[in-house]
DNA sequence: GTCAGGATTATG
DNA sequence: ATAATCCTGACC
């Protein structure tokens, strides 16, 4: 079941925490991926690491919308990762989920993930090898798991209470969770807003 | 118009 | 450790 729309009227840093445990769910004509949230990163509007920083722009304009809002944006010429909106509209806040731990659709995700990396491999200009992903591999990693899940830019401004792209709500809620510094960031480098589910076996960076 | 750089990933 | 790759935002 979705998450009720309240869920997300929290501040961003809560939304991170209590986004673990909760399921990102994507209904496509291919099929229905899911996969359980293990691992967030909150970028708030004061904080030199969020794409909101400094001012609105056309790229940021989602992460001011209302919470909930999808915000997909491309990295390093070739890869997406998602966030949610966060904070009150107007303010540019969000929350980028960073693994699942696949539930639903593993063998599409996996399909998914080769076709990505057939295409690198054509890049290279290597002969394409057949490589059988572990489930710990599909989606660990922010890019990775918007390969696997399928998510595309149309689905930018949607809303997660809406529409194709969703979180419901935890089947569990019996685990720890632990708080650090996040990754891949030059600035605001020590600030302790990544959240990830202990001792997890999906949680990317391991 | 120009240009440096990035919330990553796969490979060596 | 490093290349791949191209869009975005800053600046002139």
């Amino acid at each position: 079941m979705r998450l009720d729309p309240a869920t997300y009227q929290v501040p961003t840093l809560d939304l991170a925490r209590n986004l673990l445990g909760c399921v990102l769910v994507h209904e496509t004509p291919e099929g229905r991926t899911a996969g359980i949230i293990v691992e967030t990163e909150a970028y708030l509007h004061n904080d030199p690491a969020c794409h909101a920083y400094r001012r609105q722009t056309p790229r940021n304009a989602p992460m001011f919308g209302p919470p909930g809002m999808i915000y997909v944006y491309q990295i390093y010429g070739q890869y997406h990762c998602v966030n949610i909106a966060s904070g009150a509209e107007g303010i540019g806040e969000a929350v980028l989920i960073r693994a699942l731990q696949p539930t639903e659709g593993l063998d599409l995700m996996a399909l998914r993930r080769e076709v990505g990396i057939r295409r690198v491999k054509a890049v290279f200009g290597k002969p394409h090898v057949e490589k059988i992903l572990p489930p710990t591999q599909l989606c660990n990693g922010p890019a990775s798991l918007v390969t696997a899940m399928g998510i595309h830019k149309d689905l930018n401004f949607q809303m997660m209470q809406n529409g194709p792209l969703s979180v419901d709500s935890p089947e569990s809620l019996d685990f720890e969770v632990v708080c650090t510094t996040r990754i891949g960031i030059k600035h605001g480098a020590d600030l302790p807003y990544r959240f990830y589910v202990n001792g997890n076996r999906f949680v990317s960076r391991r």
